[in-house]
DNA sequence: ATGAAAGCGCTAACAG
DNA sequence: CTGTTAGCGCTTTCAT
């Protein structure tokens, strides 16, 4: 059930359209120098006129490729991801490859959808991976050439293409601490994900670079993804009885989900905390106070890891270990007074 | 290139490491009840150590289908848009399909798109169509199970799943004048697609139908998923020797950009512009002042219409009319006190 | 400059 | 129960 209406056209078809063998089709689509011009125009434009489109599953199985190249993402509403599909989207689009963009959040997801793209023979892959891939992912994977994206895992390839998540929160919460800030809570990932442990442990590192005591660092960790954690996590800081200074948090969906709840109270003038958010976002502009975003390179990120595999598949080359690390910048949104 | 490493494995290979025939192989994998329990047990065994992975093209070959579910989308950075891959993917994962996700935001890059979809023979495809598709795209997808999405041209399939895009802004513009304004302010896409012109005319019959001249009645039309138009729309409006005593916008794209420009003056008490959004989203919840969202059920649109479209590969029936109208409701937001 | 034929990996019809 | 064979649509020798 491939394609219905009057059905697919055929190079046969074509050729017996015009009284001329198939092989000369085929060479008049690909330019063969050996057709006579008049051959060519004519076959172009039988093609045309019947509607004939290449099939590429028959030209995979000649040892053709599929020239697909899979993006496996955990979450396409999340605006880091959304981002980082458009511009590798953009990426592929250039070089004559195309996207295929496969959402799943499970390994168990995970290995269904790589499975896909390998029976599709897909040329190329660029996973975010989940924690901790099924075995048969990963078998399945070291047959294709494949990168790793922001988050990293042991068992795949050694290509990665990240940012610096230990400086981000590092840099994030140095930013508060030289505010003056000695009570703040970081409200982040779980150590399950690579990304998660790496910038708790930034967190932590302000403060022992800074000579602080971690007595004045509150943690909340739990899934990053899940919003209601992260309006959970900022409803009991805001309602404890010493309340921290500052909040920092460690994931985008986080930061949407603690601005959220904090709007949700009434604003209690001088009494905010201070707000360091992961992420960049176009709606930081109006949040009613004061705001520090980690803004990361994403779409940088992500056109250096397409580019760079494009790279690898066009001539051949192995996938060899690399690490591309790209750091963050803080950016300021403050109210306009 | 399709795979490299030590190369993928064929159903061959798995037979010659069994020494049987490599039907005995395929049949086996197939769960065909005329193979041994004894022998389907080896063979299940040799191709999982082997690392067997179906050729889905020679499976096509046979006339198989895909089983791909292309999805054409002129943005996934919307969330608009990336709400709606995410539910189809989550509804194709369930039927057993893989969606495709392609994103193309001009005549020419769908035209790509689309003939890439057709020579990998999705099975189905679910279209954003651009205004003004090109003839070749017209004729590609007339060979194949499409549905449109939101948008609707003439030249595609008869069956498309949409919002009542007029209601919308109908209802929303209504709301604002039943609170008494009577200068308000469209901010919306111009008419070149078919959800622009039908959001402006209910913007337009909104003040008709409540005995209003249209003098009131102040339009700016462009892009619609261009911040910058939105911006400066706004920037305009408020500049104005007469400013609106309302604005509201047509797309979710020009909500967001609106609300920036607001936020980067300052707050003037009681002169602000009530406001109407189109579009949904968290980040409305920390607006600093009162702001009415179109809120459209897409979740649930996007569902409807992947359900439709799997049902009718799965049982081979022509893509027949078909609309489905989602509605529209309206979402008030206001800031805390 | 063109045609004939082989074969990619798989499934299904036909033979044992 | 299993093997043999044909053929899907295409590219690519090898022959004209």
């Amino acid at each position: 059930m491939a394609a219905r209406g009057p059905g697919m056209v055929t190079a046969r078809q074509v050729a017996e359209s015009l009284g001329v063998a198939v092989s000369t089709v085929g060479r008049a689509l690909a330019d063969d120098p050996r057709i006579s011009p008049r051959t060519r125009l004519a076959v172009r434009e039988a093609a045309e006129r019947l509607g004939y489109v290449e099939n590429l599953p028959a030209q995979m199985m000649r040892g053709g490729s599929s020239r697909m190249i899979g993006l496996m993402l955990p979450d396409i509403r999340n605006s880091f991801y959304a981002t980082i599909a458009d511009a590798l989207s953009t990426c592929c689009d250039a070089a004559g490859y195309q996207l295929v963009v496969s959402i799943a959040d499970s390994a168990e997801a995970e290995a269904r959808h790589v499975r896909q793209l390998a029976s599709a023979r897909a040329a190329g892959i660029v996973i975010v991976p989940t924690p901790a891939p099924q075995a048969e992912t990963c078998a399945m994977l070291a047959r294709i050439p494949h990168v790793q994206l922001l988050r990293r895992v042991r068992e795949l390839s050694p290509a990665w293409f990240g940012i610096d998540d230990m400086e981000c929160l590092r840099a994030g919460t140095a930013h508060l601490i030289a505010r003056g800030h000695r009570r703040i809570a970081y409200i982040g990932g779980s150590g399950d994900y690579s990304t998660g442990a790496d910038r708790l442990a930034g967190f932590r590192r302000a403060f022992t670079e800074a000579g602080l005591d971690l007595a004045g660092a509150i943690e909340h960790l739990g899934p990053p993804a899940d919003p209601r954690f992260g309006a959970e996590a900022a409803a009991a800081l805001l309602a404890a009885a010493d309340p921290p200074s500052a909040i920092i948090t460690g994931a985008v969906q986080l930061t949407g989900a603690v601005l959220q709840a904090i709007a949700g109270r009434p604003l209690s003038e001088g009494r905010e905390p201070a707000l360091v958010g992961f992420g960049d976002e176009p709606s930081f502009s109006w949040w009613r106070g004061e705001l520090t975003a980690i803004a990361m390179p994403i779409q940088e990120l992500a056109q250096a890891c397409g580019g760079w595999l494009i790279a690898r598949l066009e001539t051949g080359a192995a996938i060899e270990a690399h690490a591309s690390i790209a750091s963050a910048q803080l950016v300021e949104y403050r109210r306009a007074s």
